[in-house]
Formats: structure tokens, sequence, C-alpha cells
DNA sequence: CTACATTGCGCAATCG
DNA sequence: TCGATTGCGCAATGTA
């Protein structure tokens, strides 16, 4: 899961017994004739269009589709083309998903430390408070000299509650 | 993405017309040979090997792996069982990942919006303080004991930084 | 070496 | 008509 070094070219393989389902000699290839489904030859109605090019699926697609056929081949590459292209995007796109989690995680982890920290300062705040109150009701005459202010200035450090 | 739905009954094919490469019959598949590279028949060595069993994969690869062996029928479908399952946890895994994109996402927003509310808090508290420490320097008790305490305490004010 | 897991690739059906 | 997606099978390779 995360190694990925492969080196091909196109079209060529490195031992020569290559996936390539060419088999362009293969008259029977469909398992239908297996099956002993046979029904119809090699015969391909040229195509009843206009231009002379090449229509490949006019009308009767599921007989065969002449692999032999330029127009075949052309298309089988342009769209392995595009297969190519769509799963590399496909994979760009999950590796980005991933790495958005992990940036979203340490934002996560940030704002969270923020928070910790505005609660204690806001902790210290409160206390302060308190203790002034505190300080008002108990004696009338707060600390004229008596060094009670710097009491009050205790702000955070031990914080403790 | 968000569309799947599509039943088939493994092994079948819906329009019969399968992708399946069978051709068990096709004797001459190999590229190699219609690259001229022929070398070796479809001799099957039996298997120079104890256990009268099969052995695939022993010595010669890249010859033919005997198409119509039982043996490698069965190896294919188990490994085509194989490669379904590990390709829908990959597609599971992808999606558990959005989905934890979303939910962090989520969190992200509730986060941000207490860390406003806290420092909205904040601040209202620091201004509370200024406000006091204004009426004792605005009223009448400068002497040692007034003076400082207030501004004082006015630590970090924004505290940011 | 065997069995399962991953991965790149090509084919065909289908979608847009 | 044509590129983009998707399910599927094959073979090479990785891993246990």
């Amino acid at each position: 899961m995360s190694k990925q070094l492969q080196q091909k070219i196109p079209n060529t393989d490195p031992n020569g017994v290559s996936v390539i389902q060419n088999h362009p000699h293969c008259s029977s290839l469909n398992p239908a004739v297996a099956a002993g489904l046979q029904q119809i030859p090699q015969l391909v109605p040229v195509s009843p269009r206009s231009g002379g090019k090449a229509t490949p699926p006019s009308k009767m697609k599921k007989t065969m589709m002449d692999k032999d056929s330029d127009e075949y081949r052309q298309r089988r590459e342009r769209n392995n083309l595009a297969v190519k292209k769509s799963r590399m995007r496909s994979k760009q796109k999950a590796q980005d998903t991933q790495q958005r989690v992990n940036e979203l995680k340490e934002e996560n982890e940030r704002l969270e430390a923020k928070i910790k920290l505005l609660s204690k300062e806001l902790s210290v705040l409160k206390d302060l408070f308190l203790e002034h109150a505190h300080n008002l009701a108990d004696n009338v005459q707060p600390p004229a000299s008596g060094g009670g202010p710097g009491d009050i200035c205790n702000n955070g450090a031990n914080g403790s509650h």
C-alpha cells in the first residue's frame, strides 16, 4: 500500500507472453460456441451505411464485431487509453482524499489546543472575579497596605481551580 | 459515484457473450507465436514432482499453462474471487475515507464555533476588568492602596501573539 | 513451494 | 459518435 513502481512500454510485454487478448486468428472464441449455441459464422454485412468507412455496431452487435477490423482495433486502443486515464484520476482522487483527512486531523488538533488555552484563560479570569468579590464582601476595607492587591493578580500559573 | 446496482450471477453473463477468455480450443493464443517466437509446442511435462497432483508453475512458465487443465481453471476461479474481494474492500475503504473527511469537517466547524464563543466570553470579561480598573482610578482612592492593582492585572490583554 | 492478496492491464457494456 | 466509468477476468507480483 504505497509501493508503486512499474514501467512498461505500452503494447509491449516484458515476457512476450502478454495478456493481449488479441487472438485475431482464434475464430471461435465465444463461449456460446462452447456451449453449443452456434448461430452465425463470421459473415460481416460490410455495413449498410453511406460512407464506406466502417460501422461497428449498427444493428447486430451480439454476433462478432470482427476483431480483424482496423476500426475495432482503433476503438479498443482509444478505450484502453481512456480507461487508463480514468483510473489514474480515480487513484489520484483517493490519494487526495486521504491527504485531506490528514490535514483536517491536524487542524482539528490545533483547534482543540486553542480551545484548551482559551478555556484556561477564561477560568483564570473568572477565578479572579470570584476572589475579588470575596474580598469586597469580607471586609469593606481592602488591603490598604496589607499586601492584599498582590494576591489578586495571581493569575494563571498554578491556575488550579 | 453513487450509483451502484448491478447484480450478476457469478460465472454467468447477461449477454451470453461474455468476456470470458476461455478459448479452451484456441490452440494458438500466444502472441509470441504470432511474433514468430515459437519455441515449445504444447507439451506438458506432466510435472517432475512427487505428488502426481499438478504443478502449474514449476519451471517453464512462459510456455502455455494448458488452459484445459482443471488445475488452471480452479486457480483462476479462486483468483477471480480474491480479486473481487480485494476490490470490494478497496472501494469500501475509499468510501470510508471520504466519510471521514465529512466527519472531520463537521467537527472542525463545531470547534471553530466554540472558539468563537470562548473568545467572545473572554473579551467580555476583560472589558469588565478594564471598566472596573477605570472606576477605581477615576474614583477617589488613588493612594497607597489604589493606584495600580487594576492595571497590573491587565496581563497580556489580547494575550494573543 | 502453496494459498491468498494486490496491482496493472485489456475487454465490453453502459453512461453522458 | 465518442470519451468516461465500471464490472470483470487474466497474469505478474507481493506476502504470509
